[in-house]
DNA sequence: TGGGATCTTGAATCCGCTT
DNA sequence: TAAGCGGATTCAAGATCCC
């Protein structure tokens, strides 16, 4: 590690020229969460007549694609100096700009690896019903040089991911309540990104003591996620107001002693754990599908496209909505019936549970 | 509609060319399922060594990122050349492919109105834990010219969806089974999409009628979708052994005598406007007859002889009175009440409106 | 203090016909 | 063509209020 190489300190100013004067492959892994290039004409407001508080900061005005193009260009080429030739790169996005820099980052011999999409679990909905709900944001990783070794903690992934592969969904809620920074009330950043977006991304992405780059550093999220996990951090910012407050939230930042960090091999009591969401993935049960509340019981459940469960105006999980029905606290697993139509009969759906974990263990990788 | 243009035909012979000899603006949507441009290095094994049946299409090679960008160029251009100017457009990719599709596509100023990502619920793992599992692909939709009027079936897609707006993440099963064309046991097509993912996009975005184009038609997906439906379509396919099954499996297909197509909820905005003087001119209501703004409220209105409400010196319609006394933006068919004598009861004056639309409705059906 | 009702808000390219 | 205006349009969470 280059001894002049600024860790875990914000550097003020202008990224492009910052990282110009950084040691060239230097860092393990950049984050990036550039201006999206919004293009927002007039005003929204809700079906109840208030106003949408959107974006309309200073630094996310671009006059055209090839303005933008030109500043992406920029930094990525900047970014691209400075990472080690086995690093990785991802970069946020939604559709104003995604497409521009996926275009770019191929055109400037970056491999990608992923595109991830962050599905958002309580977005902003339609208002006027013009279109579909924009309810998922794109990740893309991608790596300096094609085909070099690069950072992929796989079991750590899965450890997370209940002993299952770790897909290219991610399902998150936005930032907000607690989490997020304020002042006076007033949101401090207008798209502070989850610390649980970052954590996962430094988490698979880096090894113990990596160097994380952000060149967008904003309220300091990515150098949350990077001292949580144990890793260096170098973040680059230019509004002085979002400094002051990645300063203040980082020092109060420690690392976790617990955790995926110290337990980067999947815990073995963890294997047994398996949603119930997975029964739809792998297409044992289906969206829509009833479930019964014992082996004779008139009582119905529907089970939604989320894998949880409804009955009337009650939706869940299988746990909690036996728990509700039956007014104690119950497994779901075993509570569940579903209807066989082979043998005519109700089984636990815990059967289903069963014959995916043994098919797992054989074809365990281990 | 043009006398000359091929309806529910499959097309023999490259895109390029065949949209060339197309009438110009004639197409109402276009979806496009255009070659990905996978490249697997090497083949791929499974964990137990068996080959993995890859996309090695010669139709799916391409030297270079400079040779597909043509290509890509090439063929959205013949497109939009065909496409109403309120016409849209849909493609679906992977990211090897869809950065450099959606850069293209704003290039050539179509205005992208939503991505939306299909999420297999059983997407092929990857097999050495070297990256997320691929769990979705994207897609792209645009309209021709920025700030047309296109065609978006909201109410069809909320009554699709529990009454919920329909979001850009979409959950189907990957074709497989009985819907996966097979010859001896081989699968027809390498990258067949299954119909429900056809059928959502032509529910959301035509009008019973309309003209939908398929320059990479394959098998005929876009077709069968269009037939269920009751629009039209036109495929462009240069290979004959889809060409003859797409033929084959078309010539099975009917219109839906129920489902999504006849279930159609009108939407509200597409319906005919109806003045609220009408409500006289039918005799439902009359003027010096009294309205009253909520189903309990003491607040009284005036019809006056020209359709318009008064209250004191109040003077308007029906909307611009109710938004002024409530201090908000009103709807007046739903705030104004009048009193029917018949049940001693107060309803919506919308519900005098809902008549005259149903009974108009059906003396036109025929 | 508990729970139900109401209010607030989040990276959003957000109306369309008539005059 | 730009302005006017009729009238259609929202989901999930967390915070706050109220009884």
């Amino acid at each position: 590690m280059p001894a002049d190489l600024p860790l875990d300190q914000i550097l003020e100013g202008d990224c492009i020229e910052l990282l110009a004067s950084l040691p060239a492959e230097s860092v393990d892994l950049i984050f990036a969460d550039p201006p999206y290039n919004l293009q927002l004409q007039n005003e929204l407001r809700r079906p109840d007549n208030s106003l949408v508080d959107a974006v309309n900061a200073h630094w996310d005005r671009f006059t055209s694609f090839s303005e933008y193009d030109a500043f992406t260009r920029a930094w990525l080429s900047a970014c691209r100096r400075v990472l080690k030739p086995e690093g990785t790169l991802w970069v946020i996005g939604s559709y104003h700009n995604i497409y521009r820099v996926g275009a770019i980052l191929q055109d400037l011999d970056f491999w990608i690896l992923n595109d991830v999409v962050w599905i958002k679990s309580n977005p902003m909905p339609n208002f006027r019903g013009v279109r579909f709900t924009n309810a998922h944001e794109t990740l893309l990783w991608a790596q300096k040089e094609r085909g070099a070794r690069y950072t992929f903690n796989h079991q750590t992934m899965r450890s997370i991911n209940d002993d299952l592969q770790m897909r290219s969904d991610w399902y998150l809620p936005l930032c907000v309540g607690r989490e997020r920074l304020r002042s006076n009330g007033v949101k401090l950043h207008p798209t502070q990104k989850p610390a649980a977006l970052l954590y996962r991304i430094l988490a698979a992405s880096t090894r113990p003591g990596d160097v994380v780059l952000d060149p967008f550093f904003g309220t300091g999220t990515t150098g949350e996620a990077a001292i949580r996990l144990g890793r260096h951090w170098i973040g680059i910012e230019k509004e002085p107001v979002y400094i002051e407050a990645a300063r203040k939230r980082l020092s109060c930042v420690h690392p976790d002693s617990d955790g995926i960090s110290s337990s980067e091999k999947p815990d073995l009591r963890q294997r047994i754990r398996l949603p119930f969401g997975t029964l739809l993935e792998y297409g044992y049960l289906h969206p829509g599908d009833i479930l019964y509340l014992g082996p004779d019981s008139a009582i119905q459940a529907v089970i939604t496209p989320q894998g949880k469960l409804a009955v009337d105006g009650l939706i869940g999980s299988i746990h909690k909505v036996a728990s509700q029905l039956q007014d104690r606290q119950a497994n779901g697993w075993t509570d569940w019936y579903y209807y066989d139509a082979s043998d005519h009969q109700r089984h636990p759906i815990d059967k289903l549970r069963q014959q995916i974990l043994s098919s797992q263990e054989t074809e365990s990788d281990e």
